[in-house]
RNA sequence: AGGAGUGUAGCUCAAUUGGUUAGAGCACCGGUCUCCAAAACCGGGGGUUGGGGGUUCGAGUCCCUCCACUCCUG
């Protein structure tokens, strides 16, 4: 049966992007990027973009997009893939939509709740009143504008009460109201191939200390050089993409160069876990593969779009 | 060879100087998830305290012995 798009996830280092590639050559596909840091312009090292030869080869989607200046999030990836999706079917090239970031697949596939874009001035505003306070602090500050959705969070839970906290200030409404109801999702998951790589996790291990190493050789400490040379907000994400904290660290004299990739690698390490979980509890009727069960399986689905 | 010292969780180290069921950080594993998600949060398993013997009501702690490692001397 011929497919709407192919969605390609799975733990970070696992081979998705190389899978994408390969499938989009043979079926004459857009490779779009679902993966939250990659979409960041200022970091093609460290989230590991495809190389310019290999965007270069086929067309590739919201990779390096976005400043690094900029809050990017799970609405704005869903509203720019909407268009892009559209325009690659009407060339008549399958959509392949690939990344690790289990939010942006659930949404797209699953629908976000209608809630209206917070304005940055209300959301610098809560945030800058937020800072400093401890969470429980603001979960007692919720629980009295919005009892109901207070006691759905744990009072430890600082980004999810704040969350609550800025959609109240922006519409004056609680955000469990507008949680439940789902706007209808931009593909249906029953015409899309849906397959998250399994890798075997020791070897994943390694697969992820190595391409660190690899990194740092390709010049992640320069590109990490540049980025603090904005001097952009460190709560921004960008600052907090895996390796940039440690590397930053050490390039203000407070991590040695072998501690700064250890915790880079490590931080990799319990991101790459909690995608296996994510992936096996929130994305029902996904196939769950290794990597030859999912080649195998986009050389079938190659043959139907050729 | 002689002398001194150290052996506690995968790693680094605690254990009030003989007193309940040997703890912590990191690592590892499991889980939650509706717009910062490479985030935020919740939880878990792990030890024959190097081996053996002894003293004691009671030993990680004291004694003997063997083993391993480190340092010093030759």
């Amino acid at each position: 049966m011929r497919v709407d798009a192919a969605l390609i996830a799975g733990p970070t280092a696992s081979g998705k992007s190389a899978l994408a590639l390969a499938l989009a050559r043979e079926a004459k596909g857009v490779v779009i990027n679902a993966d939250s840091m990659q979409v960041y312009r200022d970091l093609r090292i460290l989230t590991a973009r495809p190389k310019p030869e290999e965007e270069a080869a086929v067309p590739h989607r919201l990779y390096g997009v976005v400043d690094g200046a900029e809050n990017f999030s799970a609405g704005r990836w869903l509203s720019a893939v909407g268009p892009i999706i559209a325009d690659a079917r009407q060339a008549g090239r399958l959509p392949i939509i690939v990344g690790g970031t289990g939010l942006y697949f659930k949404a797209l596939t699953q629908g976000l709740s209608d809630i209206p874009a917070v304005p940055a001035e209300v959301r610098a505003a809560v945030r800058a009143e937020a800072a400093g306070r401890p969470a429980a602090d603001l979960h007692a500050e919720l629980a009295l504008r919005d009892p109901a959705t207070a006691a759905t969070l744990r009072p430890s839970d600082p980004q999810r009460i704040l969350r609550a906290l800025e959609v109240h200030a922006a519409t004056g409404r609680p955000l469990s109201d507008f949680h439940g109801a789902r706007a209808p999702a931009l593909l249906d998951p029953g015409r899309c191939a849906k397959l998250f790589l399994v890798p075997d996790r020791a070897r994943l291990r390694e697969a992820i200390d190595r391409r660190f190493d690899t990194m740092m050789k390709s010049g992640a400490l320069d590109e990490v050089r540049a980025l603090i040379s904005r001097q952009l907000d460190r709560s921004l994400p960008v600052m907090r993409a895996h390796g940039v904290p440690g590397l930053v660290a050490h390039l203000d004299g407070a991590l040695s160069l072998e501690e700064a990739i250890a915790k880079g690698q490590a931080d990799t390490r319990a991101y790459a876990r909690r995608q296996m979980t994510w992936f096996r509890h929130q994305m029902e009727g996904w196939t769950a593969a290794s990597a030859d069960v999912a080649a195998s399986t986009l050389r079938r689905l190659a043959e139907l779009h050729p």
